[in-house]
RNA sequence: GGGCGAAUAGCUCAGUUGGUUAGAGCACCUGUCUUACACACAGGGGGUCGGGGGUUCGAGCCCCUCUUCGCCCACCA
């Protein structure tokens, strides 16, 4: 008989042949395995079971961090979903009605890349195709290949609510968005605003403060020699580390207390090549000891000068273009010569600052090190740019979402990120919603031309304009994914409808599994959509795990070509494997380092402590027999043996050390994490090792050893000795199910029945009951 | 510029409020195919806990300082 038959017919009627084999082959378990928890519904929650909605069960909710739709597993999801299933399992496992919600995200720009490269591959590209056809394409692409890395995840053992996989782009999470869009809209939290924005020049996009990441850079600092008008002999040298953009310059600016400058203010300057005149001015903005202490000021091309000029009431002439070429537009048309119009702006710093030396303007170049935004889809320098889009006014929302981890409500692990979490919601800016894109939520927002009547945010579409009657405009513009990213833990449980049994049994949720890489983008989002739109946080722990990484401590990526597939894994080593190596190698927040070059150092431990689980297994169905055996607590304590209390003594104190590891489960009942909770728990390494303890050095290495005599004499201490086993490994695979579901889940299935038939209280190991210690054997000593 | 983290055996890491000879896995050495397991078993070697200073009866753990890596944030013109 071979192991999937032995699995997929779950028996303790030993026949002669129901041997299991010398070698664990997880290939021929896992798919098999999986396959029968679907059918059966172990990973299927039901809001009726829970106490919310009069049933007996705390709920356990945990949303799972939805990955690109055209994305493919890769070793960083592996790890961050072996934490929430093993969270989950175990929950499930203690009587929870636990529930994972998975799903994709339609990734924005991400997507658009991607298709827009199929489309430049085939000699085409979205413009040539239209909006319509593109976001068709889109779709049909998303549909044939999308959502590929759900069935990889099932490959790995993950116990997600695949009933309730979620979409960002389906319709009713679209309906969420637009709902929270409308709402936003009408509490004034949504406005539109002109001013200076990060623009991907390549991605022909705004993107928010947290897309457009800081890389350090070596550059250089410029400095150029402004003649003042009607006094040749006089100038202002200005340090710049983007010469291009003096075309658009329309003043200077100097500290106010800056006696070197004084007596410019008020002076015009004349800017070399245009000949442009513009003032010198004071402002605080400047520091007298950066650079020259004198800064030039462009409204149109830097956030900060923008602001400058709005105090000075200074024009904002736009001398780069959407595709980051010199070009003015409208009033600012000549200030950029015929010679320079059309060209890169790159190419323009190289030829301008020529046409400065050419003219004796420029002073010198100092090496300059400093940090440059660039796009985080495609790696460009990001433009600054002005323009109109849609913003969410932060500061109200943030509020309470500070609130919330400073009162406890939410505890962050590991605890220093609470300070970086409560840093950035105190120093929040608004978020800029709106892209230029194609592939995403089309603002609901729509325009009357004709009448100019004010523009209207609404939940169905108009086609008239309620004032004039004409024809609307829907705003050409999508919402950034993060906007429905953030509404995640709220749209997959049905809000907002907020009358659906999903809303009211598992919201608010209870853990968050993810990077810090995306606490800002995503976590503290999510914390404020949910305080503000359901009343209550979205979850109550937020665990934040570490970057696997090479050997060189080189995140692993794919340009780098240092990845691990995690398939690659399951198939020489099997999921069980994988995801003991991720939990039990991973301390809390530490970064895991793994080997790409070679699997096998990286992957043997836990390809060896399965081994070793299979052959406790074998060991006890070949000497233990399938004839029942007798349930512990009808053995009279007398009858125990020594070694028999030793490892009933030691089962409990492994319980005892697993539990804590895994710590509380939630928070008191006042809703507040306690400081002592606060830190408590979730060190899953903690709890594997605590379980590998007992079934290595001590089941095995131990009370094996101890039992094999009692075994081979048999009589009355044989039963004795068999119930005591039986026992002991039917505990050490409850708790290791978790971690290792398919091989516990195997093993299980072939223990021998107790004589009152009570060892499977349930079909599956994963629906069995999580371990209790045995309060008369509360020590491990012999 | 601000903040944070890490530095413990050859490698990857544990060491919870300071308390007996500092641990695990892998690697290494010596035996052993002992009828569950050589992906194993029995035993063994190996660490001035980054440097310096301090507090204490006592410090890997607390304080100061330095060095080296890494991360986050920032209106580095």
């Amino acid at each position: 008989m071979s192991i999937t038959d032995g699995a997929s017919k779950p028996t303790a009627s030993g026949s002669p042949d129901d041997e299991l084999p010398t070698t664990y082959s997880a290939a021929d378990v896992e798919s098999a395995l999986y396959a029968r928890w679907q059918a059966a519904g172990t990973n299927t929650a039901d809001p009726s079971r829970v106490n919310r909605l009069g049933g007996a069960r705390e709920p356990y909710t945990i949303v799972m961090p939805p990955p690109n739709v055209t994305a493919i597993l890769h070793v960083g999801h592996g790890l961050n979903n072996s934490v929430q299933d093993v969270l989950i399992r175990w929950r499930r496992m203690a009587g929870d009605e636990a529930l994972w919600v998975p799903g994709t995200d339609h990734a924005g720009i991400a997507t658009q890349n991607v298709v827009e490269k199929q489309l430049a591959a085939e000699g085409t590209s979205r413009n040539a195709l239209g909006r319509e056809a593109f976001v068709a394409r889109t779709e049909q692409f998303v549909e044939t290949t999308g959502g590929e890395i759900l069935q990889q995840l099932k490959a790995i053992g993950a116990s997600a609510d695949w009933t309730r996989t979620g979409y960002t782009l389906s319709a009713p999470l679209s309906a969420a968005v637009t709902e929270a869009f409308v709402r936003l809209f009408e509490e004034g939290l949504v406005y539109r605003g002109h001013r200076v924005i990060h623009w991907c020049p390549r991605c022909m996009t705004s993107l928010s403060d947290e897309e457009a990441e800081f890389n350090d850079t070596q550059g250089a600092l410029y400095h150029i020699r402004y003649v003042v008008d009607g006094d040749p002999a006089a100038s202002i040298t200005v340090a710049t580390t983007r010469p291009e953009t003096m075309l658009g310059d329309v003043a200077v600016a100097v500290s106010p207390s800056d006696d070197r400058y004084a007596g410019f203010v008020g002076k015009q300057l004349i800017l070399p090549i245009s000949g442009v005149r513009i003032p010198v001015i004071a402002d605080d903005y400047t520091d007298a000891a950066f650079g020259t202490g004198a800064v030039k000021i462009t409204p149109a091309h830097d956030a900060n000068d923008f602001e400058v000029g709005k105090r000075h009431h200074l024009d904002a002439p736009v001398v780069i273009d959407a595709e980051a070429r010199m070009n003015g537009s409208g009033d600012s048309v000549d200030r950029v010569p015929p010679e320079l119009r059309g060209v890169d702006r790159f190419e323009a710093r190289e030829r301008i600052v020529q046409m400065l030396r050419e003219r004796g303007a420029l002073v010198k170049i100092v090496a300059h090190a400093h940090s440059v935004r660039h796009c985080y889809r495609c790696e460009t320098v990001v433009e600054p740019r002005l323009s109109d889009q849609w913003f969410v006014k932060m500061a109200p929302l943030a509020q309470p979402a500070l609130e919330a981890v400073r009162t406890g409500r939410i505890r962050i692990l590991p605890e220093r990120w609470e300070a970086v979490y409560i840093n950035w919601l105190e120093g929040i800016r608004d978020w800029n919603i709106s892209r230029q894109l194609w592939w995403g939520h089309r603002v609901p927002v729509y325009y009357c031309d004709a009448c100019g009547a004010a523009p209207t945010a609404s939940r169905t579409p108009i086609t008239q304009c309620a004032a004039c009657g004409t024809a609307t405009r829907q705003d050409e513009d999508v919402l950034d994914t993060w906007f429905s990213s953030w509404l995640w833990p709220i749209s997959t449980l049905g809000w907002p409808n907020e009358s659906s049994d999903d809303l009211k049994a598992f919201y608010p949720g209870d853990v968050l599994v993810t990077a810090p890489e995306i606490l800002f983008f995503w976590v503290s989002r999510m914390i404020m959509s949910g305080l503000h739109f359901m009343g209550d946080v979205p979850y109550h722990t937020v665990y934040l795990h570490g970057t696997v990484r090479d050997m060189q401590h080189r995140k692993m990526s794919k340009s780098l070509g240092n990845g691990i597939d995690p398939m690659d894994v399951v198939h020489r080593y099997g999921a069980d494997s994988l995801r003991w190596t991720m939990i039990a190698g991973m301390g809390l927040g530490v970064d895991v380092l793994l080997d790409p070059q070679d699997l096998e150092k990286s992957f043997a431990p836990g390809r060896n402590f399965l081994t070793k689980l299979w052959n406790i297994g074998r060991f006890l169905l070949t000497k233990v027999g399938s004839d029942p055996v007798e349930r512990l607590d009808r053995i009279a304590p007398l009858s125990l043996t020594s070694a028999d209390h030793w490892i009933l003594g030691r089962l409990t104190v492994a319980i005892r050390e697993c539990d804590a590891a895994l710590g509380p489960v939630r928070p008191g009942a006042n809703g507040r994490w306690s400081d002592a909770e606060r830190s408590a728990g979730m060190r899953l390494d903690a709890y594997a090792d605590a379980a590998r303890r007992f079934v290595w050095n001590e089941l095995a290495d131990w009370y094996l050893e101890a039992v094999k005599p009692r075994l081979i004499a048999g009589g009355e201490d044989a039963d004795v000795a068999r119930a005591v086993l039986v026992h002991a490994f039917d505990n050490a695979l409850r708790l290791l199910q978790p971690i290792i579901p398919f091989l516990t889940e195997t093993l299980w299935a072939r223990l021998p029945l107790r004589l009152d038939g009570t060892i499977r209280e349930s079909e599956f190991l994963a629906n069995a009951a999580w371990p209790a210690g045995i309060a008369t054997h509360p020590d491990g000593e012999p």
